[in-house]
DNA sequence: TACGTGTATATTGAATGCCAAATGCTGCTC
DNA sequence: GAGCAGCATTTGGCATTCAATATACACGTA
């Protein structure tokens, strides 16, 4: 383990980022450079450079001197943004599971273990933030796609703060334990057209529970 | 049309992103700050930002204290991105098709025709910059897609360079003129599933030529 | 009252100058 | 030739200042 040399841009974008997806900063909310370098005792400079990657992600918008906000996404961009993550995670989940081993079955397994038992615990920001994105993660990772792969990563960090508000408001997928178990056994058998529809079918179904949830919240 | 407010930052990346592109600054250039801030008379402030905003796009790799070098992509980085390019289009014109007017269609042939006079005249690079994107373009437009039309834009953007290349060493892809029109066909029939299908193919069939070449390229 | 206009203020964009930190190279020592 | 020290280059970042822009508000006019 080398030691992580990290820039103060990398630093200052990973707290806003943090704030962003944990919900401290809201939707809509506007991101003040000068608020936030005080905050974060560094100089305007590095928050600029900072908001500049978070608009890459997706997770700020950023107007020439109107200053940047964080996004607000609507029923519509949750729609898309889900549609685009099936199909991405589609196309790695068929690139890798021929070459999963089953010593990545396993680990698979373990981490959906430790992902069942956070979510008995009630512990959301750990379900959904890190074990569900390295559940799949390890069926992709034999995908050798590592393009695709920042692509699926950047929508999963996109849409976690909205997995996260529908745990929290709506208590859950009541669905997704047993899902995740099914995928995995798919895996197993290489079933790759099956796994993949499924893979397709999961994640749309989260997506239609999450839009009904945002839908009734703009029309308040 | 109203008056383009813009900043330095978008400027020197419009200016640098050009460079890219039309092979001045050729993969793996290192792109030093100071030269590029006194090249276009700003400072290094708006190059630096201009240089992350070029990273997300995929042109410029960004190095902590190394500094940003043009991307070199291999034969495995184009076999990528022709696939998602290939996944992410036909998933646009699926969701287009449909909703295309005549009057879009006509727009469409129109664009072709400019494109082929372009061809025909050698301009290599108003034909596969800007009127093949623009072709591609008309046919998505009804998609309502805004982020996979980004996406999509981006991966054109990136292997745009690579286009121009084969085509000047290649002479130009023999079979794309007659594909643009059978594409071009299938639409106005409606034909879902034969024209993506056929858009797939279209696309994967220039991956082959483009590898081809690049790896020719790399045993060099 | 309603509307457009002009001004004030807050905020961002950018320049300059400076220093610190990191990298890569050179050349020295052994 | 291998390894280490030190130097030069380059980037990362800060402080300060000014310019450009947007927004809000006050004002006068119809």
């Amino acid at each position: 383990m080398s030691i992580e040399h990290k820039t103060r841009t990398q630093l200052v974008a990973e707290a806003i980022r943090e704030k962003i997806l944990s919900g401290e900063i809201k939707a809509g909310d506007p991101l003040r450079q000068a608020a936030l370098a005080e905050e974060l005792n560094v100089s305007r400079i590095p928050v600029r450079e900072a908001l500049l990657q978070l608009e890459a992600e997706g997770l700020v918008n950023f107007e020439a001197h109107k200053g940047a906000t964080a996004t607000q996404l609507s029923a519509d961009q949750i729609d898309e943004i889900f549609d685009l993550r099936a199909l991405l995670e589609a196309e790695l989940l068929s690139h890798s599971i021929q070459k999963l081993t089953p010593r990545d079955l396993l680990e698979a397994e373990a981490i959906l273990y430790d992902l069942e038992e956070a979510v008995e615990r009630g512990d959301t920001q750990l379900a959904t933030g890190k074990l569900n994105a390295e559940f799949h993660g390890k069926l992709y990772c034999k995908a050798e796609r590592p393009q695709t792969a920042e692509l699926v990563d950047m929508y999963s960090k996109n849409s976690e703060r909205y997995v996260r508000m529908h745990i929290l408001l709506a208590g859950g997928f009541a669905t997704a334990p047993e899902e995740h178990r099914t995928l995995l056994d798919l895996c197993k058998q290489k079933d790759i057209d099956a796994a993949c529809t499924f893979l397709k079918k999961h994640i749309l179904s989260a997506k239609e529970d999450i839009k009904e949830l945002l839908i009734k919240m703009e029309q308040e």
